[in-house]
DNA sequence: CGGAAATTTGAGATCACTCAATTGCGGTGG
DNA sequence: CCACCGCAATTGAGTGATCTCAAATTTCCG
């Protein structure tokens, strides 16, 4: 399959908007707000950036005076141990709201690299108590999202500590693909799938080579296509099952 | 060593105060509140429980009408996959506030169990928003811990997913001996250790085998003792050396 | 004292890792 | 257009950390 045969890609365009007209919040992946928490959502945000792919968004070691929404592209959480072994936390798409841990520790906590080219909104760390203090239920939908982040990080934590590295992969391969779908990246029944190998490995706790061969294994039996850069679930079932991992239909969340 | 030779434990009484008398929130851990707040929590707050060692306070697959603030004991949050494997998520000393997650999740999302019989005190989860709502600095309060809780899951994650046996064993016992230090758990650097092996295997992602070998392996290498449900770290430097984890002092953190 | 549960130990099996070499592909310069 | 380079993906082979199975041994508790 030629690279000119598979869709386009599907995200928003890289560009500002002002709240009002947000590429994002049209999705039924989010929830609506009151004209007013719009307002405050667009004052309490200090602008855009921009990165290119595998730029660092936030220094693991260093303190971001800011806050993000990821408004498109893909993105990950991670830590490296001094060795320089690295675990990704967790991948970031778009709607997801990074670098509320760091606000409650002082450093010590996690970098954020770009995959893809990424367009972020950025907040100011210091109006984040305003924030909640002027309209607490944006306060609550923060909370909510850190919430959401967690449970999403029980379940990583449960893949590295008890699943083997085909339940690993499995679980992996429908977790990205349902998100993706969530926010609308998903055309035809492939969604961009920018990551290498050693993303993947990274992500699942697992060594490249082993995590090569057991990506390998699973297209082979013929669960998923996994090419150029596009990712096809085939055998949605199947991979469930093998990744012991159904994730309900995503209820629509709130959206910084 | 015989029992009688052990110090005491050092938990709060377990019985129900009104929040003012609080015997958790005189401690240098936790961060001061105005009357207004504490009247606050105190109204938010439905009563305490008292559950026994080993009871489950949060069923796994049931959404639990409550939130809990631990105050005296230990328990751990918990999943496990359909075939049994259990992981543990994180281990809850008094002071940590459990189940937000479920608020914004359709259950699906963990279990918790006393490990020593605990006192909880409780809240409804229905009165959560309008907590937000009236006391804004409470509902920032809770986002704090929330990240806090996260940070530590993703340690756990980092452990998991790129530490080996003797790197995981050495990482959670600086962890958990650092922490109940925080809540003046530990006397004459003794802190009561309830675990079982299963517990520290479950936790760790290993199995309860290698689990025993490497406990056992680095307390011949003189670098801690367990012995009779106590934990003392001997070599503390060695420790946080070998799980390439140090923790900054921990800072005081709200409690609700 | 007796029985159940937790810990400990040994032995062999496996899954995942490391090392090393090969392949495939996109880009670059001649 | 082709040779060449660099990086990611792939494959093979051998090693080793961790797992499973099974059997003591110790501790806990009534």
């Amino acid at each position: 399959m030629k690279f000119e045969d598979y869709p386009r890609p599907v995200s928003p365009p890289r560009c500002a908007h002002p709240c009002e007209v947000c590429g994002l919040r049209q999705l039924p992946a989010f929830l609506p707000v009151t004209p007013e928490e719009l307002g405050a959502v667009e004052a309490f945000r200090s602008g855009t950036r921009i990165f290119e792919a595998g730029q660092s968004i936030i220094d693991e070691h260093r303190k971001s005076p800011l806050l993000f929404t990821l408004y498109s592209g893909w993105a990950f959480r991670f830590k490296t141990l001094s060795d320089g072994r690295r675990q990704i936390l967790s991948f970031l798409l778009p709607g997801d709201f990074v670098g509320l841990q760091d606000e409650f520790a002082d450093g010590h906590t996690h970098g954020v690299e770009a995959v893809t080219g990424v367009t972020l909104c950025a907040f100011p760390r210091e109006k984040l108590w305003s924030l909640f203090h002027a309209q607490p239920k944006l306060g609550y939908d923060i909370t909510w999202l850190a919430a959401g982040e967690e449970k999403m990080i029980d379940d990583n934590l449960v893949t590295a500590g008890r699943r083997n590295a085909s339940e690993r992969v499995a679980m992996l391969l429908m977790h990205l693909y349902r998100r993706a779908e969530r926010v609308g990246m998903v055309r035809d029944g492939w969604v961009e799938f920018p990551f290498n190998q050693q993303h993947i490995a990274d992500a699942l706790g697992l060594s490249l080579v082993h995590t090569n061969k057991t990506l390998r294994r699973l297209q082979a039996l013929g669960l998923h296509k996994l090419d150029a850069g596009w990712l096809r679930i085939l055998e949605p079932r199947a991979l469930e099952q093998l990744g012991d991992y159904f994730e309900r239909p995503l209820r629509p969340t709130p959206l910084i």
